[in-house]
DNA sequence: TATTGTTATACTCTATAACTATA
DNA sequence: TATAGTTATAGAGTATAACAATA
């Protein structure tokens, strides 16, 4: 790997690995000084995944926040805009367009909420349970095929794990 | 519903305690089923990296690419745009105007090829060198600020290489 | 013919301000 | 006053088609 530019020295305690891997020099991916860099390579896996999930999910169309949209409803139905948004990490003011998409496909519905009538109670459509039930089959293909890449679902969790950490605060 | 959802058990990855938070039901983060999914949550680290990368560089107004450019030419000056935008990850039209922020800064140039006609030599100007060394110093504050939450580097070096098993192939 | 840089364009994702109707 | 949903808008990031100069 690229040993990240200069300091790399701190705490010498550290057992620093040579890890031998002998990166080629293919097509649009010379070797180059990101190599080492978090975010560049979160980054890069993070549009992979996407990639991967679009073309898996041609079929029902969808995109990975809509199909979270669907998840979401299906597991917690009656959740408010605020609450969705939040939970997919979007500005509430962003989740508008992307419900208006859901409810004009008659996948999801907004209710008038009884106790707050400024506040919708957001459910699916059995239409949008059926779709759900179709796209279910689809994301375990993709993250199957993730799971399989990283080694076993041990490794996942792990993956999983370290990321937490720089989320988490 | 989920399959992959479930076995949750593993161990830590990496020396780290077990670090005991009890996930609580905060604003907009109530526990949802996305949890375990790999693209959410390598998405949702990308996005913290990168605001904590914006947050850092605000001084030397860099965005995330433009300093990779940077970067990138400085370790090899003379690269031609193709070379550079595939090193990014992004299309070469869309690397034109990432350029053409850069040049007009008089962070970087673009001199005709004497071997091709067609292609430009990219290096940084003295200004570009200057600036970078300013940054370098930035990405070390925040890089290292990521090396202390995942726990060492080790555990970075680890995290990088699960990441590879993603992106490669 | 193919490639390099380029323009134009469009679509998605994200971010901010301000409005409305309720509370 | 504050909150939930909404509209309008602007900025990035990304994608495709097409063109001129050069190979």
């Amino acid at each position: 790997m690229a040993k990240t530019t200069a300091a790399r020295k701190s705490k010498a305690a550290a057992p620093r690995q040579e890890h031998t891997t002998e990166t080629p020099d293919a097509l649009g991916a010379r070797s180059n000084p990101l190599d080492g860099v978090i975010g560049y390579k979160v980054r890069r896996a993070q549009v992979a995944i996407f990639q991967d999930f679009i073309h898996h999910f041609k079929e029902v169309d969808l995109r990975p926040a809509e199909f979270s949209v669907l998840r979401i409803l299906h597991e917690t139905p009656g959740l408010k805009h605020a609450e969705v948004a939040g939970m997919l990490g979007i500005k509430r003011t962003n989740f508008v367009s992307l419900m208006d998409a859901l409810e004009k496909r008659g996948l999801a519905t907004r209710r008038k909420s009884g106790t707050d009538r400024r506040s919708h109670a957001l459910h699916l459509t059995p239409k949008g349970e059926a779709l759900l039930g179709e796209a279910m089959k689809l994301f375990e293909t993709h993250e199957n095929g993730l799971i399989r890449k990283l080694g076993g679902e041990e490794v996942r969790d792990q993956l999983l794990e370290l990321l937490s950490r720089i989320t988490e605060e």
